[in-house]
DNA sequence: CTGTTAGCGCCTTCAG
DNA sequence: CTGAAGGCGCTAACAG
């Protein structure tokens, strides 16, 4: 494993002028960085992250925390991140942390703390004020997507706006009975994603005058979403529409609705958040939030912070929008 | 920050004292120890991993390389591999690499190798000779899922076995014109995945006296899979049954035989392979290989073998299970 | 069992 | 523009 001091052997010239050459900072001849560049090619030098961060303090990693690998949100905003990232020259230190207290404190207070990263981004990640402030701590730019945290730098989509927008679409086709598959009362804390979603939906329909019924918890899995439907579609008086917060719960919507001999939209209208691709085959409308994307502008403002920037300005809001695929339609009656 | 010999001072010790009451390597009194880790705790200290990474070699980090990111088979082996190497305090550095050879090449040559990382594990990554060459001369252990690579460690089902257990399943019932969608016998290496699937598909095929036709080369998505499905399904003599050779491309199939107004499994058979959670709702059969168990038994191996056990003699063998689930049936006729 | 003392490999002032 | 040299924080002999 060639070190620097082979690289300065071979090219003639100390290892400062070396570790200048190549790392662009500090002035050196053409004539030196040229043979810098030649002999550390030819030997195959790579510099040593652990020496070079133990210098600089630099790591050119990223840590990036999420609750879940094997969701289609998560996986998707955190390719985006990859993306973005591997263009950049930065590594990804991946931890995924569960509701399991003392592994979180581990993550928290360990990993993150001892492992190098440059910079923090977290995905829907709901933290309690001391892991809040354990992130602040470490005193390095952090961004969190999805769900604002008053404690952090955030970039997330407006789901107040989000829970509006669904419920605005259905209740504009004429709906006036609709459910909501989404939030837990109970255990999301106010602030989260499922519960803005959900407040967006409360309010909407409150201002149109409707009373607001049938909301049901459900876990953001296909199959959460299928239980919640089938049991608010088998009320007596069923709703007319539904709002999933999200696809993966809608397409559990539509599933469950079919197992019962529901047409979709003419006996029930469904909608989702995310936009999911699988939605594309269940002609389901949704609210696209544009996830890889969401991915790579957390990763870009992460960077741009560590090249100097100041911390965005408050939060950032990112895009979304309604895509009608045809799951919704005006109430038969 | 507080560094080790603010413990060290706290705690009335030297920093070798500190350091070996932390690591527990090597003899430390009770009381000694004692003092240190409540000094540590105290003070909130965290060794720093570069100085310790620096001065022994070791980060506690595997490198984790994945083709894609936002695909159910690579995330939930993901997730499986997070879960077990949390356990252990390891940490994960994730490399999504893409086809580009420039940009593989940076990953192989220059980040895997900067970065210090104990152990690798790569995700039904089709490496050439160069790219092995690479991994191997990090040094250290490496464990390659899915897709048996004559130049590493594998750990891997054997696809030609999920390949004919699939097809035999089909002619167990009857079949006799089965459509295969999966490999593209250009582009995929022979002892890819896909090929290997379809290997064990023409086999059988072969065995049973049967003449092989309709196989489909499709890209593993739903999307692929649907239209790969669509055209066998449009002969004017088309199958009676299709195996996909994963479970998207199956769903996908499924999909495009719904569209054409066949009903699975009355005029269409349709398996797949993977356990992907969604088949349960389509009712899909399919060759499970428990995708998340992958996961956790690669970091097992990599981990055993950075405690001094030898790499697994050859190759590991994981295991797969039909599980029906009624999307396949006896030909109508 | 414990302290002292070299480095680990690189970066970065500070002179030249 | 370039080289010499100290030090980043920790660990691993080596004495004691």
């Amino acid at each position: 494993m060639a070190g620097i001091d082979d690289v300065a052997r071979a090219a003639g010239v100390s290892t400062a002028t070396v570790s200048r050459a190549l790392s662009g900072r500090g002035p050196v001849s053409t004539a030196a960085r040229d043979r810098v560049l030649a002999a550390a090619a030819r030997l195959g030098y790579v510099v040593s992250s652990a020496a070079s961060s133990l210098a600089t303090g630099r790591t050119r990693a990223i840590g990036v925390v999420v609750p879940f690998l094997d969701r289609w949100f998560f996986s998707t905003v955190l390719a985006g991140i990859s993306d973005a990232l591997v263009r950049r020259g930065y590594d990804i230190t991946l931890y995924s942390v569960s509701a399991d207290p003392a592994e979180r404190r581990r993550v928290f207070d360990d990993h993150l703390r001892r492992r190098g990263i440059d910079a923090v981004i977290t995905i829907a990640l709901e933290l309690d004020a001391e892991e809040s402030a354990s992130l602040r701590g470490l005193g390095i730019p952090i961004v969190a997507i999805a769900g604002p945290n008053p404690l952090l730098t955030t970039l997330t989509v407006d789901d107040l706006a989000v829970g509006r927008a669904a419920t605005a679409h259905l209740l504009g086709l004429g709906h006036r009975r609709v459910a909501h598959i989404g939030a837990d009362a109970v255990t999301d804390a106010a602030s989260s994603v499922p519960a803005l979603r959900r407040r967006g939906f409360e309010e909407t329909l409150a201002e149109a005058g409707i009373a607001v019924r049938d909301v049901e918890p459900a876990d953001f899995t296909i199959e959460g979403g299928s239980t919640a439907a089938a049991r608010v579609l088998s009320r007596v008086d069923p709703p007319t529409a539904v709002f999933a917060a999200s696809d993966e719960m809608a397409i559990g919507a539509i599933l469950a609705a079919r197992e019962r001999g529901l047409r979709v939209p003419d006996d029930v209208s469904i909608i989702g958040v995310d936009g999911h691709e699988l939605g594309r085959w269940f002609g389901l409308t949704t609210v696209d939030q544009f996830a890889r994307g969401q991915g790579e502008r957390a990763a870009d403002a992460v960077l741009s912070e560590l090249d100097g920037a100041r911390p965005a300005p408050g939060r950032g809001t990112l895009p979304f929008e309604l895509v009608d695929r045809g799951s919704t339609a005006p109430p038969r009656r």
